[in-house]
DNA sequence: GCCGTTTTCGGCCCGACTGTTTTCAGTCG
């Protein structure tokens, strides 16, 4: 049985056992032991069965000993199916709604008998909640926000996960015998962070077969529309793909025109007027006579531009830019150097301080960034001071075993609510960087939040500011606070903005990230790692500053080794 | 459910915040 299923279910029988109104501890137990089995070797949980020293392991007494094995050994476990099965489905998604937890949910369940989110709604809206006892106005009014907050981002994908599904997709697509060219298309091909459904772009000389192969793809679980010129499915995952199919001679103008965006497109069709042409995704013409072009790069050298990449087109300047030659030379994967804000198992990471450093040797990084969470992060584990020491022995042990990696040692501390960071200087002082991060506390008042951010940005020993804004796509808003200010302040210090690429973040927005190179800021490009499979998310992380107009030389990350150590001894 | 013992049951990581209370429970990080 695999470690990642026996973690799951561990996790959701914690979850249950909550929702059951258990000994929170007794959950708790159960969540520990999912922690545990997550940070084992492939083959250690089977290996531990086998020999029997399961029982030994620290968080792992009988009870979990004997369902241990029983899962491991015939991949069941009844007390999981039973318990599962003892809890209307519904109540895990009510859990979902911001501010619901699982007391909540089980003393609406009891008193109310809901079991699901519409059951849920609809006793909101007939105000049932109110008298109940712990309940109020104000919490019915709550979850009632909450609800509607879900239903908003129902429909919608990470961008990661879907171009993952995207690119399998492709992969399928290019099966086809009689294809000629094929490509993604849309806020995919744009990078945008937040993507709706899949749009791709073929030429074939057979429409209808393409068409055709299409809409009877495994991956398909149902077809919306199907015609020669296109289809429109829905995935089994759940999301929509459109294929939109052309002949040759039309390809780069339909993929240009579904690329998008609509905003792109307008502007560019208002070019095309000025000029005398018309454009549409069949092509451009002039007086009715359509133009050849056998690529985007000919399309755009027909309104004399040179080629605007995918993630640009949002007309935000891109088509002036492109005029007057000043378009960016993007920043790519392979001009990451480092990698910083990595995470270890010292606090709530899942590998070594070993692993790490081996695993950025075989990346082939010049260096590596270790940056655990700092004390008041009890939720993560946070280090003590002595905690803290103890790395940086750790670290410097390593470093002599491995010269050829940088080791820089650093943290990531929480920004208080004052502004204060979490260490005394003389801690920080020993220490190669500090990212400071705003983890509580989300929701001040903006003049607040703003004079937290300014206080901590003020301090000499900060290096970088981690997740600026906070939020979380599809889930948390960001927090209110004057970012000019910010920005500026950060110049005038010399810190370093954090685009944290992890995917529910990408924080800070590509949006803002134009401006902050034209101000000369720095930003550095962070996996905020939890395990060495998280490393990749940097790359994520190099398509939203390629969207936020960014040059290798914005990126901190891109500098070799001795730049990046001077820096840090300059400060 | 685990752990550690003053061996058989009591304690189990903390702090801010909100909304409900009138002293605290639940949620979140």
């Amino acid at each position: 049985m695999e470690k990642q299923s026996t973690a799951k279910m561990l996790e959701e029988i914690g979850v249950f056992l909550e929702l059951k109104g258990e000994n929170p501890f007794k959950s708790r137990a159960y969540y520990s032991a999912a922690r545990t089995v997550e940070m084992m070797g492939e083959e250690e949980l089977q290996r531990l069965v086998h020999e029997d020293k399961l029982k030994d392991v620290k968080g792992i007494g009988a009870a979990l000993n004997e369902k241990l094995k029983e899962y491991v050994l015939t991949g069941e476990l009844p007390y999981y199916e039973e318990l599962k099965a003892s809890i209307p489905e519904g109540l895990l998604e009510m859990l979902r709604v911001p501010g619901l937890g699982p007391r909540k949910v089980r003393a609406l369940y009891d008193m109310l008998g809901i079991t699901s989110l519409a059951e849920l709604e609809y006793a909101c809206r007939e105000n049932r909640l109110v008298g109940l006892k712990g309940f109020g106005s104000k919490t019915q009014e709550n979850i009632l926000e909450g609800i509607e907050f879900l239903r908003r981002y129902e429909g919608q994908f990470f961008y990661n996960e879907a171009l993952q599904i995207a690119e399998n997709l492709l992969a399928e697509i290019k099966k086809f015998s009689a294809l000629d060219q094929v490509s993604l298309a849309g806020s995919i091909r744009r990078c945008r962070e937040i993507v709706k459904d899949i749009d791709l772009v073929a030429s074939t000389s057979e429409p209808a077969g393409l068409t055709g192969f299409f809409a009877e793809l495994d991956v398909v679980e149902e077809v919306i529309a199907q015609g020669d010129t296109k289809v429109s499915v829905r995935l089994n995952e759940g999301i929509n793909a459109d294929l939109r199919v052309v002949g040759k001679k039309e390809y780069p103008f339909a993929l240009h025109h579904f690329t998008g965006s609509k905003e792109h497109n307008t502007a560019m069709r208002h070019r095309a007027r000025t000029m005398g042409l018309k454009i549409n995704e069949y092509g451009i013409f002039r007086n009715g006579e359509s133009l050849k072009c056998s690529s985007e790069t000919e399309f755009f050298a027909v309104f004399g531009l040179p080629f605007i990449q995918p993630e640009l087109r949002e007309n935000y300047g891109e088509i002036e830019a492109a005029e007057n030659g000043s378009l960016p030379a993007l920043v790519e994967n392979e001009d990451i150097r480092g990698i910083f804000h990595i995470h270890t198992n010292y606090s709530d990471g899942i590998n070594t301080l070993k692993e790490v450093v081996e695993y950025c040797r075989e990346q082939g990084y010049q260096y590596v960034g270790i940056s655990d969470h700092s004390q008041s992060a009890y939720y993560a584990g946070g280090l003590s001071e002595r905690d803290l020491e103890h790395q940086a022995e750790e670290i410097m042990a390593l470093r002599e075993k491995y010269p050829d990696l940088g080791i820089f040692h650093g943290v990531e501390s929480d920004i208080r609510t004052d502004g204060n960071l979490d260490y005394d200087d003389r801690i920080l002082e020993k220490l190669d960087f500090v990212i400071a991060s705003v983890h509580s506390t989300l929701k001040m008042e903006r003049k607040k939040m703003t004079d937290r951010l300014l206080h901590a940005l003020g301090h000499p020993r900060v290096t970088m500011l981690g997740h600026p804004t906070n939020r979380l796509l599809l889930g948390r808003e960001s927090s209110s606070f004057d970012l000019e200010q910010i920005l500026h302040t950060a110049l005038e210090n010399g810190v370093i903005l954090e685009l944290n690429a992890s995917p529910a973040r990408l924080d800070l927005d590509w949006r803002h990230l134009k401006k902050i190179r034209e101000m000369g800021l720095l930003v550095s490009i962070n996996p905020d790692a939890h395990r060495v499979e998280d490393f990749r998310d940097t790359y994520l992380g190099v398509s939203i500053a390629r969207k936020g107009w960014l040059e290798k030389s914005d990126v901190f990350n891109t500098r070799p080794w001795e730049d990046v150590e001077e820096y840090f001894q300059d400060r």
